[in-house]
DNA sequence: TTAGTCATAATTGTCGACAATCTTAGCCTT
DNA sequence: AAGGCTAAGATTGTCGACAATTATGACTAA
């Protein structure tokens, strides 16, 4: 048996290559996407091409109508609220489930991730650093500790591209880092004590907060853009 | 401008002739998936075929590994309870904004619904009716109704055909039609009176009843099965 | 007999070409 | 001049064949 897993396909790699060009804004938003052309760029035929853009689809990265071709999605500060709905009762239920069964040493592993972040802030320059990865990463872990792995599918596999595409296309970074900071380690002394109940109530509250930070901050400078 | 919306590539056909399938137990759990001989099943090529299996991959119908080839997937009542944890997350939101933007007109139409069902479980015959299209109509006409793009996509799309599958293949009625019944109408109800917060709560105990209802019936009898 | 190796066969991944559909530019008609 | 029709061009959908990888089974050696 020497399935060594390490056999990416094609269609893998630069599946990898288009999500990340489409998340940096390298390929605009609203584009059309000329498959001989994308296929060229890669070095590939259309064939690999086509089944990496059918997952860019299913990840909502682009739309694709029969017969007329692929357009990268526009974003709007709609489609990015109703994100956050969906996210404050995902993560919601994420944590929750942490809180029942994160082993100890994870939960401690977890607070000195919350330590280094501590630091990062305090050395100012890492503002933009902490919302920009930092605080994505402690999202990741709880939802990796609830030990659901449709939860984890749905989170980190499908919504993820998409969080991180508005984030660095609409340069996203908590103007409150130090409060959600505080915040994080109020959920994990909650995963910590056990209590499923109030664990659930803090993460839906943050990401809540986080929702209504964003409609204020974003609805007047973007409300003529795309509905 | 002839662009009349209806021609379907031959992959979305197979496709869904592919899903129905597998949904309904045709194309056995676990078992593998040969492309030539798919192919010449719906009398496609191998190209359609594969773009038609990367939508199934997508959907958690099937599981592939480059160079091996895909299997349909093993239903586990482990995964089951999972996915009812995430519907009563996401079910929950749904009703929760539901309940603050439904127009009347739409909840009395739903009303409608809830008493053809009531109907169909008297006329005693109904009890397999009920749980296996009537009760996902009316989730389905919540999630609707929220009116939240993401939450339709998540649920309608993605999760709504493995739920078919579970219903068909663990032959899942509701052993309790007539308290689930009332307990839709009290859904109803407080979407009616516009509480999100009683709504949200009531959905969440809703599915969260259903899940444990599955779980102690199923979990003996089948507990040898795959985890 | 059993473990290991090698060659063969089958399956998946990739490619280039053809067919069907959509877009466009130009022409004609009114 | 404006609108619609027509034909050329370009793009997407589909197909069959080839290349790369994996699975199968026979053969050898201990």
């Amino acid at each position: 048996m020497t399935n060594s897993e390490q056999t990416l396909t094609l269609a893998d790699r630069v599946c990898q290559q288009i999500i990340t060009a489409i998340v940096k804004g390298e390929i605009p938003t609203g584009s059309k996407i000329s498959e001989p052309e994308l296929a060229r760029t890669y070095g590939i035929s259309r064939g690999p091409l086509r089944e990496a853009m059918g997952r860019l689809e299913s990840l909502r990265l682009i739309e694709r109508k029969p017969h007329i071709g692929a357009r990268v999605v526009e974003l709007s500060v709609k489609e990015l609220l109703e994100i956050y709905r969906v996210r404050e009762a995902l993560e919601g239920m994420a944590c929750r489930l942490a809180a029942s069964s994160m082993p100890q040493s994870e939960i401690d592993s977890l607070r000195m991730l919350l330590d280094q972040h501590q630091g990062n802030i305090e050395e100012q320059e890492g503002q933009a650093y902490f919302q920009k990865e930092g605080d994505l990463d402690f999202h990741y872990r709880i939802v990796m500790a609830s030990g659901n792995s449709k939860l984890q599918e749905l989170l980190a596999a499908d919504l993820y591209h998409l969080v991180r595409m508005y984030r660095y296309q609409f340069s996203l970074s908590s103007s409150r880092p130090t409060l959600a900071l505080r915040e994080h380690h109020q959920i994990l002394d909650a995963i910590e004590s056990r209590d499923e109940e109030l664990a659930e109530l803090l993460m839906r509250r943050h990401i809540s907060a986080s929702r209504r930070n964003i409609e204020s901050k974003l609805n007047e400078k973007l409300n003529e853009r795309g509905e």
